[in-house]
DNA sequence: CGGATTTGACCCGCGC
DNA sequence: GCGCGGGTCAAATCCG
Protein backbone atom coordinates (compact mmCIF):
# COMPACT_ATOMS: atom_id res chain seq x y z
CA UNK A 1 0.00 0.00 0.00
CA UNK A 2 1.54 3.64 -0.66
CA UNK A 3 -0.15 6.56 0.60
CA UNK A 4 0.94 10.16 -0.35
CA UNK A 5 1.67 11.78 3.28
CA UNK A 6 3.98 14.50 0.81
CA UNK A 7 1.56 15.90 -1.61
CA UNK A 8 -1.59 15.14 1.23
CA UNK A 9 0.56 16.77 4.50
CA UNK A 10 0.32 19.79 2.17
CA UNK A 11 -3.15 20.02 1.98
CA UNK A 12 -4.55 18.59 5.12
CA UNK A 13 -1.88 20.83 7.07
CA UNK A 14 -3.58 23.99 5.97
CA UNK A 15 -6.96 22.23 6.78
CA UNK A 16 -6.15 21.05 10.58
CA UNK A 17 -3.88 23.71 11.45
CA UNK A 18 -5.18 24.63 13.97
CA UNK A 19 -6.76 21.62 15.37
CA UNK A 20 -4.43 19.38 15.53
CA UNK A 21 -0.64 20.66 16.09
CA UNK A 22 -2.86 22.19 19.23
CA UNK A 23 -3.77 18.88 20.25
CA UNK A 24 -0.57 17.48 19.48
CA UNK A 25 1.42 19.90 21.23
CA UNK A 26 -0.88 19.36 24.43
CA UNK A 27 -0.21 16.16 24.65
CA UNK A 28 3.52 15.65 25.01
CA UNK A 29 3.63 13.97 28.19
CA UNK A 30 6.23 14.34 30.34
CA UNK A 31 8.21 11.28 30.41
CA UNK A 32 7.67 10.61 27.19
CA UNK A 33 10.38 10.69 24.39
CA UNK A 34 9.44 12.98 21.19
CA UNK A 35 10.47 10.48 18.54
CA UNK A 36 9.53 13.49 16.78
CA UNK A 37 10.64 16.44 17.87
CA UNK A 38 13.01 17.73 15.00
CA UNK A 39 10.94 16.49 12.77
CA UNK A 40 8.53 19.31 14.03
CA UNK A 41 10.89 21.89 14.33
CA UNK A 42 12.34 21.07 11.00
CA UNK A 43 8.96 21.17 9.31
CA UNK A 44 8.37 24.23 11.00
CA UNK A 45 10.86 26.10 9.21
CA UNK A 46 10.42 24.04 6.21
CA UNK A 47 6.62 24.77 5.57
CA UNK A 48 6.33 28.30 4.98
CA UNK A 49 2.63 28.63 6.07
CA UNK A 50 3.05 26.65 9.16
CA UNK A 51 3.48 29.62 11.20
CA UNK A 52 2.50 28.84 14.80
CA UNK A 53 6.03 28.60 16.39
CA UNK A 54 7.48 31.29 14.78
CA UNK A 55 4.37 34.00 15.05
CA UNK A 56 6.58 36.93 14.05
CA UNK A 57 7.13 35.23 10.81
CA UNK A 58 3.30 35.42 10.38
CA UNK A 59 2.05 38.61 10.29
CA UNK A 60 4.77 39.68 6.90
CA UNK A 61 3.97 36.48 5.57
CA UNK A 62 0.68 36.59 5.68
CA UNK A 63 -0.17 40.14 4.46
CA UNK A 64 2.06 39.35 1.47
CA UNK A 65 0.35 35.89 0.32
CA UNK A 66 -3.22 35.57 0.54
CA UNK A 67 -3.42 31.95 1.77
CA UNK A 68 -6.74 30.60 3.22
CA UNK A 69 -5.53 29.82 6.91
CA UNK A 70 -7.36 30.03 10.11
CA UNK A 71 -4.93 32.78 11.47
CA UNK A 72 -6.96 34.72 8.90
CA UNK A 73 -7.92 36.50 11.36
CA UNK A 74 -5.07 37.00 13.21
CA UNK A 75 -3.94 38.52 9.86
CA UNK A 76 -6.30 40.27 8.58
CA UNK A 77 -6.02 42.03 11.37
CA UNK A 78 -2.82 42.98 11.86
CA UNK A 79 -3.38 44.43 7.87
CA UNK A 80 -6.30 46.37 9.06
CA UNK A 81 -4.52 48.31 11.56
CA UNK A 82 -1.55 48.73 8.96
CA UNK A 83 -4.15 49.45 6.78
CA UNK A 84 -5.69 52.02 8.77
CA UNK A 85 -3.23 53.45 10.02
CA UNK A 86 -1.52 54.33 7.12
CA UNK A 87 -4.17 55.57 5.21
CA UNK A 88 -4.59 58.26 8.13
CA UNK A 89 -0.91 58.99 8.11
CA UNK A 90 -0.68 59.03 4.17
CA UNK A 91 -3.94 61.78 4.06
CA UNK A 92 -2.89 63.70 7.17
CA UNK A 93 0.72 64.32 5.62
CA UNK A 94 -1.43 65.18 2.09
CA UNK A 95 -4.15 67.18 3.17
CA UNK A 96 -3.63 68.42 6.88
CA UNK A 97 -6.61 70.46 6.00
CA UNK A 98 -8.51 67.85 5.40
CA UNK A 99 -11.55 67.21 8.63
CA UNK A 100 -10.41 64.14 11.19
CA UNK A 101 -14.34 63.68 11.18
CA UNK A 102 -14.43 62.56 7.56
CA UNK A 103 -10.74 60.70 7.91
CA UNK A 104 -12.44 58.45 10.67
CA UNK A 105 -15.62 58.01 9.19
CA UNK A 106 -13.91 56.50 6.26
CA UNK A 107 -11.34 54.54 8.05
CA UNK A 108 -14.34 53.37 10.06
CA UNK A 109 -16.20 52.42 7.06
CA UNK A 110 -13.21 50.56 5.39
CA UNK A 111 -13.13 48.85 8.76
CA UNK A 112 -16.76 47.71 8.29
CA UNK A 113 -16.25 46.62 5.05
CA UNK A 114 -12.74 44.67 5.96
CA UNK A 115 -14.39 43.22 8.50
CA UNK A 116 -17.46 42.17 6.87
CA UNK A 117 -14.97 40.35 4.38
CA UNK A 118 -12.88 38.84 6.81
CA UNK A 119 -16.40 37.37 8.07
CA UNK A 120 -16.91 35.78 4.59
CA UNK A 121 -13.65 34.59 4.57
CA UNK A 122 -13.90 32.75 7.96
CA UNK A 123 -17.31 31.29 6.73
CA UNK A 124 -15.38 30.65 3.14
CA UNK A 125 -12.50 28.61 4.90
CA UNK A 126 -15.00 26.66 7.21
CA UNK A 127 -16.63 25.27 4.31
CA UNK A 128 -13.34 24.72 2.49
CA UNK A 129 -12.34 22.84 5.54
CA UNK A 130 -15.44 20.80 5.40
CA UNK A 131 -14.94 19.88 1.90
CA UNK A 132 -11.08 18.93 2.66
CA UNK A 133 -12.10 16.86 5.27
CA UNK A 134 -14.23 15.18 2.97
CA UNK A 135 -12.19 14.74 0.41
CA UNK A 136 -9.55 13.53 3.03
CA UNK A 137 -12.00 10.91 3.79
CA UNK A 138 -12.81 9.77 0.44
CA UNK A 139 -9.02 9.79 -0.24
CA UNK A 140 -8.36 6.82 2.59
CA UNK A 141 -11.49 5.01 1.53
CA UNK A 142 -10.27 5.17 -2.15
CA UNK A 143 -6.94 4.66 -1.11
CA UNK A 144 -7.81 1.79 0.36
CA UNK A 145 -9.91 0.27 -2.91
CA UNK A 146 -6.49 0.98 -4.62
CA UNK A 147 -4.50 -1.06 -2.05
CA UNK A 148 -6.60 -4.25 -2.70
CA UNK A 149 -6.99 -4.12 -6.33
CA UNK A 150 -3.06 -3.64 -6.41
CA UNK A 151 -2.88 -6.67 -3.97
CA UNK A 152 -5.03 -8.77 -6.51
CA UNK A 153 -3.16 -8.01 -9.00
CA UNK A 154 0.10 -8.85 -7.78
CA UNK A 155 -1.36 -12.18 -6.74
CA UNK A 156 -2.36 -12.84 -9.97
CA UNK A 157 1.07 -11.87 -11.18
CA UNK A 158 3.53 -13.73 -8.69
CA UNK A 159 0.84 -17.14 -8.90
CA UNK A 160 1.04 -17.23 -12.47
CA UNK A 161 5.21 -17.11 -11.88
CA UNK A 162 4.96 -19.43 -9.24
CA UNK A 163 3.17 -21.56 -11.91
CA UNK A 164 5.49 -21.24 -14.35
CA UNK A 165 8.36 -21.61 -12.48
CA UNK A 166 7.26 -24.68 -10.52
CA UNK A 167 5.04 -26.62 -12.49
CA UNK A 168 6.25 -25.76 -16.37
CA UNK A 169 4.27 -24.78 -18.93
CA UNK A 170 2.95 -28.79 -19.86
CA UNK A 171 0.84 -28.83 -16.31
CA UNK A 172 -1.48 -25.58 -16.98
CA UNK A 173 -4.73 -27.19 -15.92
CA UNK A 174 -3.40 -26.95 -12.23
CA UNK A 175 -3.14 -23.48 -12.79
CA UNK A 176 -6.57 -22.91 -10.90
CA UNK A 177 -5.11 -24.59 -7.83
CA UNK A 178 -1.81 -22.75 -7.60
CA UNK A 179 -3.93 -19.51 -8.02
CA UNK A 180 -6.27 -20.34 -5.61
CA UNK A 181 -3.34 -21.65 -2.84
CA UNK A 182 -1.18 -18.29 -2.76
CA UNK A 183 -3.94 -15.82 -1.99
CA UNK A 184 -4.59 -18.38 0.54
CA UNK A 185 -1.44 -18.10 2.43
CA UNK A 186 -1.95 -14.41 1.66
CA UNK A 187 -5.12 -13.90 3.65
CA UNK A 188 -3.95 -16.84 6.19
CA UNK A 189 -0.87 -14.56 7.07
CA UNK A 190 -3.38 -12.12 9.41
CA UNK A 191 -6.66 -14.04 10.70
CA UNK A 192 -5.57 -16.43 13.41
CA UNK A 193 -8.57 -18.64 12.37
CA UNK A 194 -6.47 -19.79 9.37
CA UNK A 195 -2.96 -19.83 10.73
CA UNK A 196 -3.44 -23.14 11.45
CA UNK A 197 -4.14 -24.68 8.28
CA UNK A 198 -1.58 -22.68 6.62
CA UNK A 199 1.31 -23.60 9.17
CA UNK A 200 0.54 -26.84 7.45
CA UNK A 201 1.25 -25.77 3.85
CA UNK A 202 3.73 -23.78 4.35
CA UNK A 203 6.10 -23.38 7.25
CA UNK A 204 6.35 -20.34 9.18
CA UNK A 205 10.34 -20.79 8.04
CA UNK A 206 9.71 -20.69 4.44
CA UNK A 207 7.51 -17.43 5.61
CA UNK A 208 9.73 -15.81 7.24
CA UNK A 209 12.43 -13.18 6.30
CA UNK A 210 14.91 -12.43 8.85
CA UNK A 211 16.39 -9.65 6.88
CA UNK A 212 18.68 -8.60 9.84
CA UNK A 213 21.46 -9.60 11.74
CA UNK A 214 19.90 -7.68 14.81
CA UNK A 215 17.95 -9.91 17.60
CA UNK A 216 14.31 -10.62 17.25
CA UNK A 217 12.02 -8.48 18.70
CA UNK A 218 10.50 -9.14 21.82
CA UNK A 219 7.22 -9.98 20.13
CA UNK A 220 8.64 -12.00 17.89
CA UNK A 221 11.13 -13.63 19.99
CA UNK A 222 9.01 -14.19 22.97
CA UNK A 223 5.66 -15.32 21.87
CA UNK A 224 5.55 -15.00 17.84
CA UNK A 225 2.51 -17.04 17.96
CA UNK A 226 0.71 -15.54 20.88
CA UNK A 227 1.69 -12.08 19.72
CA UNK A 228 -1.95 -11.61 18.13
CA UNK A 229 -4.25 -14.39 18.01
CA UNK A 230 -7.03 -12.26 17.99
CA UNK A 231 -8.54 -10.46 14.86
CA UNK A 232 -11.95 -10.59 15.28
CA UNK A 233 -14.86 -10.35 17.80
CA UNK A 234 -15.05 -7.79 19.79
CA UNK A 235 -11.49 -6.22 19.10
CA UNK A 236 -13.51 -3.97 16.77
CA UNK A 237 -16.19 -1.42 17.94
CA UNK A 238 -18.88 -0.60 15.69
CA UNK A 239 -17.35 2.39 14.35
CA UNK A 240 -14.39 0.74 13.18
CA UNK A 241 -16.78 -2.16 11.33
CA UNK A 242 -18.28 0.93 9.90
CA UNK A 243 -15.37 2.51 8.40
CA UNK A 244 -13.08 1.58 5.40
CA UNK A 245 -10.77 -0.20 7.98
CA UNK A 246 -13.08 -1.96 9.99
CA UNK A 247 -14.32 -4.59 7.69
CA UNK A 248 -11.13 -6.33 6.55
CA UNK A 249 -11.43 -7.63 10.39
CA UNK A 250 -14.25 -9.78 9.99
CA UNK A 251 -12.76 -11.74 6.71
CA UNK A 252 -11.56 -14.59 8.69
CA UNK A 253 -15.49 -15.53 9.89
CA UNK A 254 -16.28 -14.81 6.08
CA UNK A 255 -13.34 -16.98 5.21
CA UNK A 256 -13.22 -20.33 7.40
CA UNK A 257 -9.97 -21.97 7.04
CA UNK A 258 -11.98 -25.29 5.79
CA UNK A 259 -11.03 -26.92 3.03
CA UNK A 260 -11.21 -25.59 -0.24
CA UNK A 261 -14.52 -22.74 0.17
CA UNK A 262 -12.09 -19.71 -0.57
CA UNK A 263 -10.95 -21.61 -3.96
CA UNK A 264 -14.46 -22.55 -4.83
CA UNK A 265 -16.61 -20.22 -4.19
CA UNK A 266 -17.37 -17.21 -6.92
CA UNK A 267 -16.41 -14.48 -4.43
CA UNK A 268 -12.92 -15.04 -4.58
CA UNK A 269 -12.24 -11.43 -5.62
CA UNK A 270 -14.01 -10.08 -3.02
CA UNK A 271 -12.55 -12.11 -0.02
CA UNK A 272 -9.04 -11.11 -1.45
CA UNK A 273 -9.50 -7.78 -1.17
CA UNK A 274 -11.12 -7.95 2.28
CA UNK A 275 -8.16 -10.18 3.44
CA UNK A 276 -5.35 -7.74 1.81
CA UNK A 277 -7.31 -5.02 4.21
CA UNK A 278 -7.21 -7.71 6.60
CA UNK A 279 -3.81 -7.90 6.37
CA UNK A 280 -2.95 -4.53 6.01
CA UNK A 281 -4.79 -3.88 9.46
CA UNK A 282 -2.83 -6.55 11.29
CA UNK A 283 0.92 -6.16 10.08
CA UNK A 284 2.85 -4.71 12.24
CA UNK A 285 5.43 -2.09 13.02
CA UNK A 286 7.66 -3.05 16.20
CA UNK A 287 10.01 -0.05 17.13
CA UNK A 288 12.62 -1.17 19.55
CA UNK A 289 13.95 1.92 21.45
CA UNK A 290 16.21 2.92 24.28
CA UNK A 291 13.96 4.82 27.14
CA UNK A 292 13.10 5.24 30.23
CA UNK A 293 10.28 7.23 29.62
CA UNK A 294 6.83 4.96 29.14
CA UNK A 295 6.00 5.46 26.41
CA UNK A 296 7.10 6.93 22.61
CA UNK A 297 5.91 10.15 21.81
CA UNK A 298 4.94 9.83 18.01
CA UNK A 299 2.33 12.46 17.21
CA UNK A 300 -0.87 10.86 18.01
CA UNK A 301 -2.97 10.88 20.83
CA UNK A 302 -3.77 7.67 22.52
CA UNK A 303 -5.83 6.53 25.34
CA UNK A 304 -4.62 3.36 27.38
CA UNK A 305 -7.41 0.54 27.20
CA UNK A 306 -5.51 -2.11 28.88
CA UNK A 307 -2.25 -3.58 30.67
CA UNK A 308 -1.60 -7.40 30.92
CA UNK A 309 1.45 -9.28 32.37
CA UNK A 310 2.66 -10.87 28.91
CA UNK A 311 4.67 -14.38 29.68
CA UNK A 312 7.88 -14.64 29.76
CA UNK A 313 8.62 -11.08 30.87
CA UNK A 314 7.78 -9.58 34.23
CA UNK A 315 7.54 -6.00 32.68
CA UNK A 316 3.04 -5.08 31.88
CA UNK A 317 2.18 -4.77 28.31
CA UNK A 318 0.04 -1.56 27.69
CA UNK A 319 -2.72 -1.49 25.25
CA UNK A 320 -3.50 2.22 23.36
CA UNK A 321 -5.81 3.16 20.88
CA UNK A 322 -5.88 6.27 19.18
CA UNK A 323 -8.23 8.64 19.80
CA UNK A 324 -7.38 11.26 17.29
CA UNK A 325 -10.57 10.21 15.75
CA UNK A 326 -13.79 8.33 16.33
CA UNK A 327 -13.52 4.99 15.29
CA UNK A 328 -9.40 4.38 14.34
CA UNK A 329 -8.69 1.07 14.26
CA UNK A 330 -4.76 1.87 15.21
CA UNK A 331 -3.13 0.23 18.00
CA UNK A 332 0.38 0.07 19.96
CA UNK A 333 1.08 -2.18 22.63
CA UNK A 334 4.12 -0.43 24.77
CA UNK A 335 6.31 -2.98 26.73
CA UNK A 336 9.73 -2.67 27.87
CA UNK A 337 12.13 -6.08 26.94
CA UNK A 338 12.88 -8.38 29.38
CA UNK A 339 16.35 -8.70 28.58
CA UNK A 340 17.00 -5.10 28.99
CA UNK A 341 14.63 -2.97 30.69
CA UNK A 342 15.88 0.24 29.53
CA UNK A 343 14.43 -1.03 25.93
CA UNK A 344 10.94 0.25 24.97
CA UNK A 345 9.52 -2.20 22.27
CA UNK A 346 6.20 -0.04 20.86
CA UNK A 347 4.50 -1.96 18.57
CA UNK A 348 1.70 -0.09 16.52
CA UNK A 349 -0.64 -2.02 14.08
CA UNK A 350 -3.21 -0.53 11.99
CA UNK A 351 -3.18 2.61 9.79
CA UNK A 352 -5.02 5.95 10.97
CA UNK A 353 -8.43 6.54 9.12
CA UNK A 354 -8.31 10.25 9.41
CA UNK A 355 -6.01 12.85 8.68
CA UNK A 356 -2.66 12.90 10.76
CA UNK A 357 -0.31 15.90 11.72
CA UNK A 358 3.19 16.05 10.93
CA UNK A 359 4.71 14.54 13.22
CA UNK A 360 2.35 11.61 13.33
CA UNK A 361 2.69 10.86 9.47
CA UNK A 362 6.14 9.49 9.48
CA UNK A 363 5.14 6.96 11.92
CA UNK A 364 2.42 6.65 10.25
CA UNK A 365 3.78 6.08 6.91
CA UNK A 366 6.23 3.28 8.55
CA UNK A 367 3.06 1.45 9.72
CA UNK A 368 1.84 1.50 6.15
CA UNK A 369 4.92 1.42 4.26
CA UNK A 370 6.23 -1.73 6.70
CA UNK A 371 2.09 -3.12 6.46
CA UNK A 372 2.27 -3.28 2.40
CA UNK A 373 5.78 -4.41 2.52
CA UNK A 374 4.82 -7.72 4.70
CA UNK A 375 1.59 -8.01 2.64
CA UNK A 376 4.40 -8.91 -0.10
CA UNK A 377 6.33 -10.60 1.88
CA UNK A 378 3.79 -12.77 2.86
CA UNK A 379 4.34 -14.70 -0.22
CA UNK A 380 5.78 -17.47 -0.54
CA UNK A 381 9.55 -17.24 -0.56
CA UNK A 382 9.66 -17.93 -4.03
CA UNK A 383 8.17 -15.34 -5.13
CA UNK A 384 7.77 -12.95 -1.88
CA UNK A 385 11.29 -11.16 -3.16
CA UNK A 386 10.19 -10.89 -7.19
CA UNK A 387 6.87 -8.64 -5.59
CA UNK A 388 7.30 -5.08 -6.11
CA UNK A 389 6.68 -4.25 -3.07
CA UNK A 390 9.51 -6.23 -1.99
CA UNK A 391 11.52 -4.33 -3.34
CA UNK A 392 11.20 -2.04 -0.85
CA UNK A 393 11.73 -4.72 1.55
CA UNK A 394 14.97 -5.07 -0.15
CA UNK A 395 15.67 -1.03 -0.93
CA UNK A 396 16.02 -0.38 3.02
CA UNK A 397 18.85 -3.11 3.38
CA UNK A 398 21.28 -1.58 2.54
CA UNK A 399 20.69 1.16 5.55
CA UNK A 400 18.68 -1.01 7.63
CA UNK A 401 19.79 -4.42 6.83
CA UNK A 402 20.98 -4.59 10.84
CA UNK A 403 17.98 -3.03 12.40
CA UNK A 404 14.94 -4.11 10.25
CA UNK A 405 13.69 -7.54 11.19
CA UNK A 406 11.21 -8.12 8.85
CA UNK A 407 9.19 -11.25 9.72
CA UNK A 408 6.12 -12.30 7.69
CA UNK A 409 5.88 -15.57 10.33
CA UNK A 410 2.10 -16.23 11.17
CA UNK A 411 0.15 -14.90 13.14
CA UNK A 412 1.32 -11.20 11.65
CA UNK A 413 3.73 -10.07 9.54
CA UNK A 414 5.63 -7.82 11.74
CA UNK A 415 8.62 -5.79 11.28
CA UNK A 416 11.07 -4.61 13.73
CA UNK A 417 12.82 -1.34 13.98
CA UNK A 418 15.28 -1.98 16.47
CA UNK A 419 16.84 1.70 17.32
CA UNK A 420 18.97 0.51 20.49
CA UNK A 421 22.04 -0.23 18.79
CA UNK A 422 22.71 -2.87 20.96
CA UNK A 423 26.06 -4.49 21.80
CA UNK A 424 25.11 -8.36 20.74
CA UNK A 425 27.51 -8.94 18.47
CA UNK A 426 26.06 -8.50 15.54
CA UNK A 427 26.12 -4.58 15.36
CA UNK A 428 29.39 -4.49 16.31
CA UNK A 429 30.22 -2.93 13.02
CA UNK A 430 26.93 -1.17 12.39
CA UNK A 431 28.05 2.33 13.16
CA UNK A 432 30.62 2.08 10.15
CA UNK A 433 28.47 0.72 7.34
CA UNK A 434 25.61 1.60 8.43
CA UNK A 435 23.72 4.55 7.10
CA UNK A 436 20.83 4.15 9.99
CA UNK A 437 23.52 4.15 12.95
CA UNK A 438 25.75 6.50 11.38
CA UNK A 439 22.77 8.51 11.69
CA UNK A 440 21.96 7.51 14.85
CA UNK A 441 25.58 8.01 16.49
CA UNK A 442 25.88 11.55 15.27
CA UNK A 443 26.65 13.76 17.91
CA UNK A 444 23.39 15.24 19.23
CA UNK A 445 21.05 12.28 18.02
CA UNK A 446 18.03 11.94 19.54
CA UNK A 447 17.39 7.71 19.52
CA UNK A 448 13.95 8.54 18.97
CA UNK A 449 13.91 10.41 15.75
CA UNK A 450 14.88 7.38 14.05
CA UNK A 451 11.57 6.17 13.56
CA UNK A 452 10.84 8.63 11.33
CA UNK A 453 13.34 8.47 9.73
CA UNK A 454 13.24 4.93 9.06
CA UNK A 455 9.23 5.90 8.20
CA UNK A 456 10.38 7.90 5.54
CA UNK A 457 12.81 6.10 4.08
CA UNK A 458 10.25 3.26 3.79
CA UNK A 459 7.90 5.44 2.04
CA UNK A 460 10.30 6.68 0.21
CA UNK A 461 11.03 3.55 -0.93
CA UNK A 462 7.95 2.19 -1.52
CA UNK A 463 7.03 5.22 -3.54
CA UNK A 464 9.74 4.41 -5.60
CA UNK A 465 9.50 0.93 -5.90
CA UNK A 466 5.81 1.39 -7.09
CA UNK A 467 6.24 4.44 -9.05
CA UNK A 468 9.25 3.31 -11.10
CA UNK A 469 7.59 4.26 -14.24
CA UNK A 470 7.43 7.42 -13.12
CA UNK A 471 9.94 10.45 -14.28
CA UNK A 472 10.50 11.69 -10.56
CA UNK A 473 12.69 13.51 -9.35
CA UNK A 474 14.06 10.60 -7.28
CA UNK A 475 17.05 9.99 -5.85
CA UNK A 476 18.40 6.68 -4.46
CA UNK A 477 18.69 6.11 -0.92
CA UNK A 478 22.00 5.81 -0.72
CA UNK A 479 22.17 9.54 -0.69
CA UNK A 480 21.77 9.90 2.67
CA UNK A 481 25.03 8.23 3.73
CA UNK A 482 26.41 11.63 2.54
CA UNK A 483 25.53 13.97 5.29
CA UNK A 484 22.16 13.39 7.29
CA UNK A 485 19.71 10.60 6.28
CA UNK A 486 16.79 12.23 7.96
CA UNK A 487 17.45 15.53 5.82
CA UNK A 488 18.30 13.94 2.74
CA UNK A 489 14.76 11.99 2.78
CA UNK A 490 12.89 14.82 3.72
CA UNK A 491 14.40 16.48 0.83
CA UNK A 492 13.72 13.91 -1.53
CA UNK A 493 9.98 13.86 -0.42
CA UNK A 494 9.78 17.39 -0.22
CA UNK A 495 10.98 17.38 -4.10
CA UNK A 496 8.34 15.15 -4.79
CA UNK A 497 5.40 16.99 -3.30
CA UNK A 498 6.90 20.11 -4.85
CA UNK A 499 6.28 18.41 -8.28
CA UNK A 500 3.44 20.23 -9.93
CA UNK A 501 3.24 17.27 -12.19
CA UNK A 502 2.82 15.03 -9.22
CA UNK A 503 -0.26 13.95 -8.77
CA UNK A 504 -1.09 13.33 -12.81
CA UNK A 505 2.07 11.47 -12.58
CA UNK A 506 0.35 9.81 -9.48
CA UNK A 507 -2.50 8.34 -11.50
CA UNK A 508 -0.20 7.59 -14.78
CA UNK A 509 1.46 5.41 -12.01
CA UNK A 510 -1.64 3.87 -10.29
CA UNK A 511 -2.67 2.63 -13.68
CA UNK A 512 0.41 1.10 -14.98
CA UNK A 513 0.50 -0.75 -11.38
CA UNK A 514 -3.40 -1.99 -11.81
CA UNK A 515 -2.64 -2.67 -15.25
CA UNK A 516 0.01 -5.11 -13.68
CA UNK A 517 3.18 -4.68 -14.85
CA UNK A 518 5.15 -7.08 -12.99
CA UNK A 519 7.97 -6.78 -15.31
CA UNK A 520 9.37 -3.26 -13.81
CA UNK A 521 10.32 -4.66 -11.52
CA UNK A 522 13.27 -5.67 -12.73
CA UNK A 523 14.22 -2.64 -13.60
CA UNK A 524 14.00 -1.13 -10.97
CA UNK A 525 15.76 -3.29 -8.53
CA UNK A 526 19.35 -2.12 -9.83
CA UNK A 527 18.54 1.31 -9.23
CA UNK A 528 17.10 1.01 -5.71
CA UNK A 529 18.49 -1.98 -4.14
CA UNK A 530 22.20 -1.81 -3.69
CA UNK A 531 22.23 -5.84 -1.94
CA UNK A 532 21.64 -9.16 -3.80
CA UNK A 533 18.51 -10.72 -2.99
CA UNK A 534 19.89 -13.71 -1.29
CA UNK A 535 22.36 -11.50 0.80
CA UNK A 536 19.85 -10.98 3.13
CA UNK A 537 18.11 -13.91 3.27
CA UNK A 538 18.19 -16.25 5.90
C1' DC B 1 -17.26 17.15 35.91
C1' DG B 2 -15.46 15.09 31.93
C1' DG B 3 -11.82 12.55 30.22
C1' DA B 4 -8.06 9.39 31.08
C1' DT B 5 -6.29 5.50 33.60
C1' DT B 6 -6.53 1.28 36.28
C1' DT B 7 -7.68 -3.32 36.83
C1' DG B 8 -10.33 -7.46 37.33
C1' DA B 9 -13.41 -10.03 34.45
C1' DC B 10 -14.37 -11.83 30.29
C1' DC B 11 -13.86 -13.59 25.45
C1' DC B 12 -11.57 -16.12 22.10
C1' DG B 13 -8.25 -19.10 19.76
C1' DC B 14 -5.12 -22.59 20.27
C1' DG B 15 -2.71 -26.64 22.07
C1' DC B 16 -2.99 -30.72 24.62
C1' DG C 1 -13.26 -30.53 26.86
C1' DC C 2 -10.12 -27.96 29.48
C1' DG C 3 -6.52 -24.86 30.53
C1' DC C 4 -3.54 -21.22 29.02
C1' DG C 5 -2.47 -16.85 27.34
C1' DG C 6 -3.30 -12.70 24.57
C1' DG C 7 -6.41 -9.14 23.95
C1' DT C 8 -10.45 -6.34 25.14
C1' DC C 9 -14.21 -4.57 27.93
C1' DA C 10 -16.09 -1.80 31.35
C1' DA C 11 -16.79 -0.32 36.06
C1' DA C 12 -14.16 1.99 39.41
C1' DT C 13 -10.94 5.32 40.26
C1' DC C 14 -7.97 9.16 39.43
C1' DC C 15 -6.87 13.67 37.85
C1' DG C 16 -6.80 18.31 35.98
Amino acid sequence: MFRFPVSLGGSRDEARHDQITPLDERRVVVGEVDFFSEKRDRVSRENINDDDEEPNKVHVKMENSRAEDNDRSRDVNIGLNLLTANTGSDESTVDDGLSMDMEDKRAKIENAQLQEELKKMKIENQRLREMLSQATNNFNSLQMQLVAVMRQQEQRISSQDHLLATEGNAVGRKLPEVQAMIPRQFMDLGPSSGAAEHDAEVSSEERTMVLSGSPPSLLESSNPRESGKRLLGREESPESESNAWGNPNKVPKHNPPSGNNNNSNGNGNVIDQSAAEATMRKARVSVRARSEATMITDGCQWRKYGQKMAKGNPCPRAYYRCTMAGGCPVRKQVQRCAEDRSILITTYEGNHNHPLPPAAMAMASTTTAAASMLLSGSMSSQDGLMNPTNLLARAILPCSSSMATISASAPFPTITLDLTNSSNGNTSNIGTNNPLMQFAQRPGFNPAVLPQVVGQALYYNQQQSKFSGLQLPAQPLQIATTSSMAESVSAASAAIASDPNFAAALAAAITSIINGSSHQNNSNNNTNVATSNGDNRQ
